[in-house]
DNA sequence: GTCTATACTTCGATAGAC
DNA sequence: GTCTATCGAAGTATAGAC
């Protein structure tokens, strides 16, 4: 009944060097963590790491391939879910219940759990980037919002909602847009994503309104 | 009508180092770029660097400083603009219009463009993180959620919107949970995450509802 | 304020004995 | 497959002459 991946005795040396390795890159960060690290701590000197990867980064390769395949062969995809769903539904909540919940279920648990945390202290490994980041893209344009919404309200602009719950709603769009265009494809020009970022604004500022606007009678 | 920030001739050493490593960094990320490197490219060796910062660090500090000045000091605040608008006016619109190109403004104007740069390759500035991170948190389920908005329209079950748009809409806010609670806030606890996540999951999937669901007459 | 010179550290990686 | 031993490269930072 004993299983490799799971009894920790019959771990094969380069098993134990990918745990080791990925508790400290999600610890640390990748740069942070140096082979004589990880070597010391599965118990073997350094040299002999390279007699099961070729370098520190073929390491990560495999750690990264690793939870690839785990994300999609663990078949929680969106497709598989709606078709336990019953057809004749009217009620689209229960699609979007269903898609959040195996949203947060394949990103919260405790397997994926650490190379989520690899990729956040990779994202954000420097301190004061971080606080730079979240201080002046997030937090600082929330308050506005949230101030502007509630200034709406207070004249009878929109609807009475919650002026918080609104700035989220209206916010998280462009700091998507901020994601898409300029960091993860910060390899491309610099025009077209201001063309594409102001259409798709646009498109969102229209949607926005119409759910918000108060309706004039 | 000399100035000294403007003067290539005139800047100071320390000028010029600042100058220097804010290029090297917003190219190629702090941790890549050694006081070798910027002494070389100033011209100068690097124990002088050390007459006009304490460490690297210091200089990064001086970067971001200066940046966190520019930001606020522009006084292109939300609420200047919207002081600037005449207060009668009844839609809304124009407010999600001037913030839209505030924020535009401002995170793209020349000389903010670099800053932006810095922050983005120090976010993502391994490649494979970030390519796993595009894919799995980005493309994989906008197409997922594209798809399935499209099959609510073909079953009516909503309002016959671009299923594409649908999705960013839909899907900036999820995106934007994860970078508030897990990446921007990963000190915190996980379970206290989960709790508010869920909640604000909640709202979103109610207001979206709102916005799409085709209304029974 | 800039230079030369250098101390000191840490790192990734390799050669070769066992 | 693991070890000892070691290399070469790169990094931050300092002391002291000019």
């Amino acid at each position: 009944m004993k299983n490799k991946k799971t009894d920790e005795k019959s771990k094969t040396t380069k098993e134990r060097i990918f745990d080791v390795a990925l508790d400290l890159f999600s610890e640390k960060g990748f740069n942070a963590v140096s082979v004589r690290k990880i070597a010391q701590e599965v118990g073997i000197r350094e040299s002999s790491i390279y007699n099961h990867y070729k370098n520190k980064e073929a390491i990560l390769d495999a750690i990264i391939d690793y939870f690839m395949l785990e994300l999609h062969g663990g078949e929680i995809s969106e497709e598989k879910g709606t078709q336990v769903i019953e057809p004749d539904l009217e009620d689209p909540e229960i699609y979007l219940q269903q898609g959040t919940r195996m949203y947060l279920e394949q990103i919260t648990t405790p397997k994926m759990e650490k190379i989520w945390r690899l990729v956040s202290i990779e994202t954000f490994h420097n301190e004061k980037i971080r606080e730079f980041f979240k201080k002046e893209l997030l937090e600082t344009p929330l308050k506005i919002w949230e101030d502007t919404f509630q200034m709406m309200i207070d004249q009878k602009m929109i609807k009475p909602l919650n002026p918080k719950i609104l700035a989220q709603e209206y916010f998280s769009f462009p700091i998507y847009l901020f994601f898409e265009y300029y960091i993860l494809r910060y390899d491309e020009d610099f025009d077209s994503f201001m063309d594409l970022a102001l259409d798709k604004m646009t498109d969102h500022n229209e949607f926005f309104l119409k759910a918000i606007k108060n309706e004039k009678k």
